[in-house]
DNA sequence: CGTGAGGTAATTATTTACCTCACGGTGCGATAAT
């Protein structure tokens, strides 16, 4: 089969980026796959390609609602009509005539939470699927435990489904959540196609700093200084907006802060905002970044401690897509720790709640709000409740169960806490983190092994020409790097 | 743990100094139907 014909006929480009082709060929040999792929190297086309070549429906597992609604977009610019994302987006009317001629639609974008819904499982099992891909599918390890639990639920959804040929693509998984994502899907000895994780030209910086108000002040320095575009990282809606209104204050960029707190629509707004060149730099809490594609962001820096190493790499990832020199920061005062900490405690019920929970005779609905629960505390609760125990019992087990996730999450968090103090090489111990050997001589690696940050500065160009391009130029940028990127990324098959 | 908001006492009246307390991130779907 003529793949790289059917690539520039279906989708224009004339050749493949590093691992497509791989993963193609192992699905078109109707094997399962398990591909994690660098950032930005279009994993779409790893299952819209071989959809076309396959008898039947791809249905796509995404997280997030946003992300389905810019893949269809895209999609029907290009032209593919049979695109439908099944989601709460449609209205009802709009969801009816959808599943009322589902075999119809070539790609179906759907969310965990909607496959849990037994009555669209049950149309989707009336159709034939020819593929079932994950999108993102660390998820599955990464919320499916208690944030997002349907997650877990994807291996029986799969099998309802009568086991289609299954495509599982992430961008940053240790070897044990890949393991964790071919075990929940219910994925025998796929073949795995693992590319390295390492972003060259993406220096990494660490700065320890005595306290907090230094470390704003810092931060400040940073955002003055740094070439722009670029991401401010925090644990906390209000640090992100106290930021943002300073920069503002001291009249820096144009900054912005994102995070679940704003409404939908002014966070698309200020996404595309940002994309576009209008504002500069984001302060954002985790909620930004999935799904964003920018290829010029100049910096990322993390005022806060990420929670884990696969959190602070698909962070600063998202800085120097274009493969330009790029720099990611982070601002560290001993004790730190304590915040992720305190977020990792409130996602797991207490030994109280477990014990009130137990005893709970009243409405379900109703014991969250009564044992004081956040909402991943409540999920959690009710996941286990199906274990048919006595209530000492199940106190007892239920909290071994919560004491062992705990304990996974704490040790995420001192991997991420050691690499932060750690005296040698950050790029190294990134890569040792996901199972790599250790990185090849970079001129511009990291603090440890010398880095000269006023290569970072925007001042080096006396004024810079993000300022003097217009927009409508920016957006021209902006279509053609949809079309056509160039990658002088080093994509190492481990 | 560290921050910020809000309260209270202090020996003079508006301000300061100190104390206590709450808070801290991520998202789907949301009625019923086969």
């Amino acid at each position: 089969m003529d793949l790289l014909s059917f690539l520039k006929s279906k989708f224009g480009f004339s050749a493949f980026r590093p691992g497509q082709e791989e993963v193609i060929r192992s699905l078109l040999d109707g094997k399962d796959t398990l591909a994690m792929l660098a950032t930005g190297t279009g994993k779409s086309l790893c299952y819209q390609l071989p959809a076309y070549l396959l008898d039947g429906s791809c249905i796509i597992v995404s997280p997030l609602l946003s992300l389905m609604q810019d893949q269809t977009e895209q999609m029907k610019m290009r032209g593919e009509k049979s695109v439908v994302a099944l989601n709460s987006f449609l209205t009802g009317p709009e969801r009816e005539a959808a599943l009322a001629h589902l075999g119809a639609f070539k790609f179906i974008f759907v969310s965990p939470e909607m496959l849990h819904n037994r009555y669209v499982l049950g149309k989707l099992k009336t159709i034939r699927t020819a593929l079932f891909a994950v999108d993102e599918a660390h998820c599955i390890s990464q919320w499916g435990h208690d944030f997002r639990p349907e997650y877990l639920n994807l291996g029986e959804v799969r099998k309802q489904l009568g086991t289609p040929l299954t495509l599982a693509l992430t961008a940053t998984a240790t070897e044990q959540v890949r393991d964790d994502i071919c075990k929940y899907l219910g994925l025998k000895d796929p073949n795995r196609f693992i590319y390295s994780v390492n972003r060259p030209n993406i220096a990494i910086k660490i700065d320890r700093i005595p306290s907090y108000r230094e470390k704003e002040e810092k931060l400040v320095a940073y955002a003055k200084n740094l070439q722009k575009p670029g991401i401010i990282y925090f644990s906390s809606k209000k640090a992100a907006e106290e930021m943002a209104a300073r920069l503002r204050q001291e009249g820096i960029a144009e900054a912005a802060a994102y995070h679940s707190g704003i409404d939908q629509e002014q966070r698309i707004l200020i996404q595309q905002q940002f994309i576009y060149g209008q504002i500069k730099i984001i302060c954002a809490t985790s909620a930004f970044g999935m799904g964003v594609d920018k290829a010029d962001i100049r910096f990322v820096i993390h005022f806060h401690l990420p929670l884990q190493m696969e959190a602070y790499l698909q962070e600063i990832g998202r800085a120097g897509r274009d493969g330009l020199p790029s720099i990611a920061v982070l601002l560290y005062t001993e004790g730190d720790e304590r915040l992720p900490l305190q977020l990792i405690e409130a996602e797991l019920p207490t030994d109280a709640q477990l014990a009130a929970f137990s005893r709970w005779k009243g409405d379900l609905k109703e014991a969250g709000a009564a044992l004081g629960c956040t909402e991943p505390q409540l999920r959690f609760l009710l996941h286990h409740r199906v274990l048919n125990l006595p209530e000492e019992a199940w106190t007892r087990e239920v909290a071994a169960i919560r004491n062992e996730r705990m304990a996974y999450k704490r040790r995420k968090l001192k991997e991420m806490v050691q690499m932060v103090r750690s005296s040698s090489c950050r790029r190294s111990e990134i890569l040792r983190y996901f199972g790599e050997p250790p990185a090849a001589g970079n001129e511009a690696c990291c603090d440890i092994c010398g880095l000269e940050t006023a290569l970072y500065e925007s001042n080096q160009k006396s004024g810079g020409t993000l300022e003097t391009v217009p927009a409508w130029e920016l957006l021209l940028q902006d279509l053609f790097r949809k079309g056509e990127q160039k990658w002088h990324e080093e994509n190492r098959r481990i």
